[in-house]
DNA sequence: CGCATTTGACCGGCGC
DNA sequence: GCGCCGGTCAAATGCG
């Protein structure tokens, strides 16, 4: 309900139409700018999907060579009018005629809104996924396609049809309720029904089996209690214990937070909290929640060294479709866990191996490690430019290899998301205003000058949720945007619900 | 009433 | 085998 109502809030904030002004061309003049790219995918996903009842593919076709507002949006209106059967009749009333054609045209022009805002929403999705794409295809690229493992030529073809699947699937009921349960069912159904592999599944490269495929298949995809759970629910037995040699990889987060949790854009629910052991504050274990069998959990903890640190630990892949909040989250750390994966795996002794990919830069603002000691692999994006003390004073596991990493200044300068949930006023308007920068793109231009694709993840996730420390006030620990957005007065030139990726 | 959190119980892995 | 430990479960509780 309220994730609704936040949705709602995203598309009718027209913070999107600022992230990508050709879109918010179209949306009000139903024109088409060519040479924007963004506008290429809108013309392609539109005319794939108007296709059933309304004639604006014709429009949007003949716009793509010229732009033609006047005919497109005359034709909408003959079209609807004429269909309203009220135009023979002709009742001499005139004015009374003029009315309904006139309301005729309002009806039509409202329908026509709200079908751009549920294409709008879908292609906001659908650009998602294409970005997380982009963002394996290029951390894979950047392994220099090490290894078999994970079979190329399967995740080459995938992507063409998962993203063509994802945008031709109708979705009847308006993108507008993207969480509600019942579109996310369908969703589900329709990636599970689907033989390739969910984005993130596709991070959870396996060297020797397909484990990962099962995450994949398997919609149910509880194959997270799969290593442990003697008991599972409903005896759905079948091969549900893959023995999974490897359990997955982790990746952590270490950001400087008062909040109690990083605010990511996923929905999580508390499991448990556990006392760690050399550690005055406990650690909490959540789940996402946001489908059913979602195996991604993550842990938060607070360093016992400087509390003020925030150490965020994700495991697992979701299986279900995210809001573009939890899509940047998600993609980065997926990225990670599958370069740490693909890089430690292939290569058992992998770990010193690994630092041909991280050379030692100077400026190491962010830093990377890569630690074998732990049960489970595990990637550390460290975001907290330690000011005072030097980073290593961390006491490091014996096996862990810090990786001084470049801190890529011209990322961290040029942000490439509103930070998530906090209100515009404490975002510096440039960061809005300035031409939004994909995550993707970002990280192509790091892989380009730098092959550390690390420090471009630390520098995505460092955008992802960085400033939203501070407010500590009690609405901030339900992770809901809206929450800290009550409280504070909206900046004037930034719609409310801005934040890019906040919406969720 | 439904949902999320709390919190002690419980479980498997591991070292002794 | 025993106990520790990390992790999870689930009943109880709180909250809207
Ligand atoms: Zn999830």
């Amino acid at each position: 309900m309220d994730k609704q109502g936040r949705e709602l809030a995203f598309l009718h904030s027209g913070d999107f139409l600022h992230q990508n002004p050709g879109l918010s061309d179209r949306l009000t003049h139903n024109s088409v700018d060519p040479s924007n790219s963004m506008i290429k995918e809108v013309d392609f996903f539109s005319r794939d999907r108007t296709d059933d009842k309304f004639p604006r593919d014709q429009e949007i076709k003949d716009g793509s060579s010229s732009v033609l507002v006047h005919s497109v949006v005359n034709t909408g209106l003959n079209l609807l009018t004429s269909s309203s059967g009220l135009s023979e009749t002709a009742s001499g009333n005139k004015p009374n005629y003029e009315l309904k054609k006139l309301q005729a045209e309002l009806d039509s022009l409202y329908d026509e809104n709200k079908k751009l805002r549920s294409l709008l929403d879908q292609i906001t999705r659908s650009y998602k996924d294409l970005q997380l794409q982009l963002l394996m295809a290029m951390q894979k690229q950047a392994q220099g396609s090490r290894g078999e493992q994970k079979g190329e030529l399967n995740n080459g073809i995938s992507i063409p049809i998962m993203s063509a699947k994802q945008l031709v699937v109708p979705r009847p009921s308006a993108a507008l309720d993207v969480n509600d349960n019942s579109v996310s069912e369908d969703k589900a159904q329709d990636i599970s029904a689907s033989p390739t592999i969910i984005p993130e599944a596709m991070s959870q490269i396996n060297p020797g089996k397909q484990a990962s495929t099962e995450d994949g298949l398997d919609q149910t995809s509880q194959s997270w209690g799969s290593p442990k759970s003697p008991r599972l629910e409903e005896g759905k037995g079948e091969q549900k214990v893959p023995e999974v040699p490897f359990r997955k990889a982790r990746v952590s987060v270490r950001a400087r937070s008062e909040a109690p949790m990083i605010t990511d854009g996923c929905q999580w629910r508390k499991y448990g909290q556990k006392m760690a052991k050399g550690n005055p504050c406990p650690r909490a274990y959540y789940r996402c929640t946001m489908a059913a069998g979602c195996p991604v959990r993550k842990q938060v903890q607070r360093c016992a060294d400087d509390k003020t640190i925030l150490i965020t630990t994700y495991e697992g892949n979701h299986n279900h479709p995210l809001p573009p909040a939890a899509t940047a989250m998600a993609s980065t750390t997926s990225a990670a866990a599958a370069m740490l994966l693909s890089g430690s795996t292939t290569s058992k002794e992998g770990l010193p191996s690994n630092n041909s990919f991280f050379p030692s830069l100077p400026y190491a603002s962010t830093m990377a490690t890569l630690s074998a000691s732990a049960p489970f692999p595990t990637i550390t994006l460290d975001l907290t430019q330690s000011p005072n003390s030097t980073p290593f004073l961390r006491p490091p596991p014996p096996t862990t290899f810090p990786l001084p990493l470049h801190g890529c200044p011209q990322l961290l300068g040029h942000p490439m998301y509103a930070p998530p949930k906090l209100p515009a006023a404490a975002i510096p308007s440039l960061q809005l205003g300035q031409r939004h920068a994909s995550m993707v793109e970002t990280v192509t231009a790091a892989i380009a000058s730098d092959p550390n694709f690390t420090a471009a993840l630390a520098a995505a996730i460092s955008s992802i949720i960085g400033t939203q420390r501070s407010n500590i006030d009690g609405s901030s620990n339900t992770n809901a945007p809206n929450g800290g957005l009550t409280g504070l007065p909206g900046s004037p030139q930034l719609p409310q619900s801005c934040t890019t990726f906040s919406t969720n």
